[in-house]
DNA sequence: CGTTGACTTCGAGTCGACTCCAATTCCTAG
DNA sequence: CTAGGAATTGGAGTCGACTCGAAGTCAACG
């Protein structure tokens, strides 16, 4: 049945996924593969296709701001096979969330930088940009309510 | 002329930036601060509402990742006075683009989690879910030319 | 056989941005 | 006068996520 499928070494997995050999051999340190990384008879790791999805999958959660504790954790559910999947869900649905106001709050500072830029691209385009901060940042910031440590 | 204007403590700052007061000595040190900040009889730092306002643009900077160097250099440059807008103002789109593309690339990577979430819903929903991560992750990303390290 | 060159390991180093410590000083209230 | 609380300073520590160095191994090529 199982046909042996073609292997990547790590050089090979590391221009398909973006991630240097370097953060590959952290990613297997820190138990970031479900599978332990196989080895050839030389004692190189040998890398299938499924991994380099994984690893893809991956990079979205890192770049998105999960941490390495977090994808570990969702790694480990997996490990443990078909049970858990509410655990996984509700892992990844609070990522999910996470990475939706992060969006929400990146577009509004976006937008105040947005502001601030077409404030000089006026002034400048009117040859008064020397008036340009008189005194203070001339572009105010909405202000909201400033962080009340949540009280949890 | 200038009527002495109500002054604040670097905890009312705190408060009104959600800055700590480390990071407001810390940002100090950095040279964030247009002028010298100013200290009263005791030596304690005093500080105006133009502060403040800075600091809010300050924060609307870092959060969207602009880096403390350069943030300085806006900074000097708004220091040295009017005469160089135009390169204010370049450093300002230069960052607003940045953030932009960082927008879109996170609306991207939300749009896999999310895709991910319904995925373990609909199996959860439809109690097949131990079939999820037979072989891989179940969800596939769209594999985007893998960073050729952009020649420059 | 000798030399590449891609790989291996372990541990250490780096980077940015805070965050905190310890000792000291000052103001205010009791 | 004294105790408490909020500042001050310089320097050190932390954290997460890589990133790299050094020394060694192995297969293949000429």
């Amino acid at each position: 049945m199982a046909v042996a499928e073609r292997t990547l070494s790590i050089s090979e997995v590391s221009a398909r996924t973006g991630l240097s050999a370097y953060t590959l051999r952290f990613y297997e340190r820190e138990g970031l593969f479900v599978q332990p990384v196989r080895r050839n008879s030389a004692g190189r790791r040998v890398f299938t296709s499924q991994e380099v999805e994984w690893l893809r999958v991956c990079s979205k959660f890192r770049d998105t701001g999960m941490s390495l504790p977090d994808i570990r954790r969702y790694v480990e559910l997996v490990r443990e096979g078909p049970g858990n999947e509410e655990e996984r869900f509700a892992l990844l649905r609070n990522h999910e969330q996470k990475v939706r106001s992060r969006v929400e709050e990146l577009q509004q500072a976006h937008e105040v930088i947005e502001a601030k830029v077409a404030l000089y691209a006026r002034h400048l385009a009117a040859g008064s940009a020397d008036g340009l901060w008189r005194n203070g940042p001339e572009c105010t910031v909405p202000e909201d309510a400033q962080d009340p440590p949540a009280s949890a």
